[in-house]
DNA sequence: ATTCAGACCGACTAATCAGTCGGTCACTTT
DNA sequence: AAAGTGACCGACTGATTAGTCGGTCTGAAT
C-alpha cells in the first residue's frame, strides 16, 4: 500500500494556513454558530482565499469535523491523569478542576464544542461517547467508585450522561460570567454539587459546616 | 387608546393558519435546528403560502420568539403546583416527575427549546431567568430549602442552572432513547441523581439501601 | 349592490450559501 | 534550463435564504 493512504486517514500535515483556517473557524463558530459560520467568512478571517480553504478541507463539514477532533486532542493533552493512589474525591476533583480551568482559559473551545453537540446537522452518535478521547478517565472513575460503594449505583450511562451536563453546565456559566468563575467560592460550591449529585453525601453540606 | 394595541402586545389572535404555522415551525425547528428550518419548508409543511407566513409574523426571528413563548406556556400549564404542607423531598420529586413527563410526551419542544438556548442568533438574556414561567416555582422552592437547611448552600443562580442542566442532560437522554425513559429505575435513579446533588443526601443512595 | 378590510397567495428579489475551476506562482526534480 | 508539482488564489455557479409585493378571494359593513 501507499503511505498516502496511511497519512489521509491518521494525520494531515498541518501547515500554517492550515492552522489558520482551524483558528479562525473556531472563533467564528463559537461566535456565530456552526450553521452561521460561513465558509467564505471563515476564509476571511483566515487571511486565505476562498478556494484554499476547500483545498485543505474536501468540505465545510469534513472542516467541523477536524476541528472537533483536534479541540477534543488538545483538552486531553491538557488534562494528564490523577494519582490513583489519592483518594476518589481527590481523583475527581482533579480531574475537575483540570478540565474547568481548561474551559475557562479556552472559552471559544467550549462554545464550539456545545454547539457541536446540539448541531442536527452532523451524525448522532450517542453523546454519551463522544467525548471519549478528552474524558476518556471519567468512564473507569465512575466504575471504580461504584464498585467500591462510593459513588451513586445509578446505570452507568446515565451517571456519564449527569456528569456530562453539569460540568457543561458549570463551564458555560462560568466563562459567559467570567467574574463568577474566577470566585473561588463559586467553583468551590460548583464542585461540591457535582459531587454531591455522584456520590450522595458531600463535604461542604449546609448541615455539615 | 385602540384596542388593537391592546390585542397587538398581549395575544395575537390564534388562527387556524397561525397554529399551523406555529406547529410546523416546531416539528422542523426540532429537526433541523432554527437555523436549519427555511421559512419557505415551514410554510410548505403548514400548507401555507409563502407569504401567509410573513403576514402573520413579521420576520422568521418573531416566528421563533413567539414559538418559544408558546412552548413555555404550555409547559406552563402542565405544571401544576405542588401541595406546599408536604416535605420538600416529594415537592421536589412531584416537580420532577410532571416536567419529565410531559418532555417525553412532547420531544419536539424539548428539542426545540434546547436549540432555542443555544442558538446564537437570538439575544443572550442570562439563560438562569429565561424559563421562569414554566419554572417559576424553581427558585421559591430552593430557596426554602436552603433556609431550612435540607439543601447545599451554594449560590442560588449556580445551584439553579445545575438544576437545569442536570434535568436537560436526563431529559435528552430520555427522549433519545425512548425505552429508557420508560425503565422505572432509570426514571427513579435520575431523580435520585438529581436530589443527590441539590440535598448531599439520597435515600437511594449505594450505601443505605 | 357596493365598498372595504384583511387573510391569503405565489412569483419574485437581492443576498448569501457551499463548493468549483482555470490559472498563477514558488519550488523541486531532472 | 525545462518540466513538473502542489499550495494557493478569487471570480464564478447553482441552489437556497429571508423577506416583498401586487393581486385574488371572502365575508362583513354600509
Amino acid at each position: 500500500m501507499s503511505q498516502s493512504a496511511q497519512q489521509k486517514t491518521l494525520s494531515p500535515p498541518m501547515t500554517d494556513k492550515r492552522r489558520q483556517i482551524l483558528d479562525a473557524a473556531l472563533a467564528l463558530c463559537a461566535e456565530d454558530g456552526l450553521q452561521g459560520a460561513a465558509t467564505a467568512r471563515i476564509a476571511k478571517a483566515a487571511g486565505v482565499a476562498n478556494g484554499t480553504l476547500f483545498h485543505h478541507f474536501p468540505s465545510k463539514e469534513a472542516l467541523i469535523l477536524q476541528l472537533y477532533q483536534d479541540v477534543k486532542t488538545r483538552m486531553g493533552a491538557a488534562i494528564h491523569e490523577a494519582d490513583p493512589t489519592l483518594p476518589l474525591y481527590d481523583q475527581t476533583r482533579h480531574y475537575w478542576q483540570l478540565a474547568m480551568g481548561w474551559m475557562q482559559a479556552h472559552p471559544n473551545e467550549l462554545k464550539f464544542v456545545l454547539g457541536f453537540f446540539h448541531s442536527p446537522l452532523l451524525a448522532r452518535p450517542a453523546r454519551s461517547q463522544i467525548l471519549h478521547e478528552a474524558l476518556r478517565f471519567l468512564p473507569a472513575l465512575l466504575a471504580k467508585g461504584q464498585a467500591s460503594g462510593e459513588l451513586m449505583n445509578a446505570p452507568a450511562p446515565l451517571l456519564l450522561e449527569v456528569c456530562q451536563g453539569q460540568f457543561l453546565a458549570c463551564a458555560s456559566l462560568f466563562v459567559d460570567q467570567p467574574h463568577l468563575g474566577q470566585d473561588a467560592y463559586w467553583q468551590a460550591s460548583a464542585f461540591a454539587l457535582f459531587w454531591s449529585a455522584i456520590s450522595g453525601a458531600n463535604p461542604y453540606a449546609n448541615k455539615d459546616v
